[in-house]
DNA sequence: CTAAACCTTGACGCGCGCGTCAAGGCAAGG
DNA sequence: CCTTGCCTTGACGCGCGCGTCAAGGTTTAG
């Protein structure tokens, strides 16, 4: 298949594809007229890219993956660079999940802060 | 004091002053020689600033914060529109937990499981 | 007098993953 | 023949908050 039917079939676009490429995630045979040419596990490359990015990988961070499907593994996450990446990308998020619990602290304590004005004194609390 | 000090007693630069000003976040009285004069209320202003972008709100929210305390208010805070601009990033960083918790569920379950399960449909993870 | 250390405006760079022209080649239908 | 719809490479744009020169002017210390 083309370009064009790669992308819709993979639900992206040409561009995004030959973005991929040019990052060395997605190589492609040329046909005579240099048109590129892909086939089924291609498309697969390309979901396995999708399906980290949906879950906050970079581009980067999926080179692993692909290169570990490529080396004939059923699955792009069975290869131990994969998996660390696996890892390292917990480590981010659960630091994520700290730092925003702690934002969301903040925000609920600023807000309830200024909400008793119907209680307080008018004069130090302006609600308008 | 001049741009220099101000930026020393904030913790910033010179450059992120600037911007602020560019921004119109941030206004200057000017001396003959073109130099920019602050007080200690533009102190106040940065570090403001600076506060709110801690907790992620972009420069564009800090807005009605700094116009609030422009208008005279102790806190940035207790003007409507700022406590809008709270309520509105306490759901942002609600839906980014919920987010980030999916993904964190997910990766745990494919590091668990050496013999990994299919995505399930790709959906938006971005998180700040 | 010179050098250092301030200040000014203006403009480009960066990360990241593409979007969006631009300018053209190739293949097939009418 | 022309149009339509693919395809090619190349290059700039974007968001956001500044960093980092560049090319000067001003003030102060020695």
């Amino acid at each position: 298949m083309r370009i064009g039917e790669l992308a819709k079939r993979a639900g992206t676009t040409t561009r995004a594809l030959r973005f991929y490429e040019s990052q060395g995630l997605l190589e492609a045979q040329r046909t005579s007229n240099g048109y590129r040419e892909y086939d089924d596990h291609d498309l697969r490359l390309v979901r396995e890219i999708q399906s980290l990015q949906a879950v906050g990988l970079s581009l980067e961070d999926t080179r692993p993956f692909v290169a570990c499907l490529r080396a004939g593994h059923e699955s792009g996450d069975s290869c131990p660079d994969s998996r660390e990446v696996y890892r390292r990308k917990l480590a981010e998020v659960d630091a994520c999940l700290d730092r925003l619990t702690a934002v969301r602290e903040f925000l609920l304590a600023r807000l309830a802060f200024q909400d008793p004005c119907l209680v307080a004194d008018p004069k130090e609390f302006q609600c308008s």
